[in-house]
DNA sequence: TTTTTTTTGTACCGTATCGCACATAAATAG
DNA sequence: CTATTTATGTGCGATACGGTACAAAAAAAA
């Protein structure tokens, strides 16, 4: 399998760069109330350049939507990896999870909260789109919680249990970035999440969750 | 104090009724992705009355807002009184805002969860002046909680403990709207707000919250 | 070189946007 | 009746919008 060098002009840009930046506008301004124009100033592309490499506005929105579910996933399971035992990895996702709502990670540098909880579910009561979208972005999250917790405890905690406690562990989340994006500081949200966790889930694996 | 009668053309809306119906389609919409020619269909005025009666469409969102924070606050307090004792309390007013989110109120028959959640949460990144509101609203809801909480357990409870309560409770709520924006079912969310408050207050008012 | 393929950038099209000017209408005050 | 005040509704104006046509440019292929 031999690297075929493409033909044509080559491009002037890396096409994840571009989308990182487009989803910094997106982040900060919503899907409405973003222009294509200030894309193109933020990507330093025009217009045409844009087209031809995502497509339309929304379709542009639901790539970055996508990307950022794939990178906040990649980002949480990280974070996830640092501790053992459930609760002490709860506890590492969720500081993860609002170091990043808070503007302390790699992938924004302001308190903008969720992408998708802070902008798409503006969007999503008129169009279904993005409201499936939307769903499968809570979905994921809710996944990604219950098979943690499966794992931390293999067997002990029946599945219907370990899914509510993913549910509520990712409703906590939304709830705190929407707070984010509201200006909380990261320390008080740092206690509610930390709180929130003690609830849920006891400190040590052996007993029962819920 | 007599009833002075105004002077000038009389006018052939309603206020209220007209903010009514702004209301309901910035919140399907969203204030970026709504036209003063939508809100002009919705309310069978044209742009110049609407300028006159409730100034920008900044304003009048602003406004609409104020608006539904009042109404809110009322809807919910009423539940509230619907039973006695700190978690009944909870568990009606929680009730009562999830059937709103889904659409089962007077204020609005469909699912599109929190006005505020669900819209404002938006637009508070770029602009001052609706990252205040927000706050505003977000500290209300707080504040009813933890008045709620205060009233129903006397000096038991230190108000550092029951300030967090509250901020927890709200934090549910508005995951909850997100979920119900996003297409949750009502019973579904009646689930997951009552296993949060069985969670975070004792269901006997004599044991310590918290 | 000539041809082919792909990207770039200018310039444009039709439409929708917010906000307002201005004339008209409907009420009260004198 | 005349003047004044307030509300209505037509219509416009300047701008911004999403999206695209088209020619120039930059690469590989023949």
């Amino acid at each position: 399998m031999k690297t075929e060098t493409k033909r044509g002009r080559p491009r002037k840009f890396d096409e994840d760069v571009t989308l990182d930046r487009i989803m910094l506008v997106f982040w900060r301004q919503g899907y409405a109330a973003t222009s294509l124009d200030q894309i193109a100033e933020a990507t330093g592309l025009n217009r045409p350049s844009l087209y031809a490499a995502f497509g339309s506005k929304k379709e542009m929105y639901l790539k970055v939507i996508g990307r950022f579910a794939d990178q906040m996933q990649a980002h949480l399971h990280d974070a996830g990896l640092t501790a053992s035992g459930l609760h002490p990895r709860l506890k590492a996702i969720m500081t993860a999870a609002i170091d990043l709502y808070c503007g302390k990670s790699s992938l924004c540098n302001a308190a903008y909260g969720c992408l998708a909880i802070s902008t798409l579910t503006t969007e999503v009561a008129d169009d279904p789109d993005f409201k499936s979208m939307m769903a499968h972005v809570v979905e994921r999250m809710d996944q990604g919680f219950a098979d943690l917790i499966r794992e931390e405890t293999k067997g002990l905690v029946p599945e219907a249990n370990l899914r509510f406690t993913a549910q509520h562990l990712s409703l906590i989340l939304h709830g705190i970035s929407v707070r984010a994006r509201t200006g909380e500081s990261r320390t008080a949200l740092q206690e509610l999440a930390e709180a929130a966790v003690d609830r849920l889930v006891p400190e040590t694996a052996s007993q029962t969750v819920v």
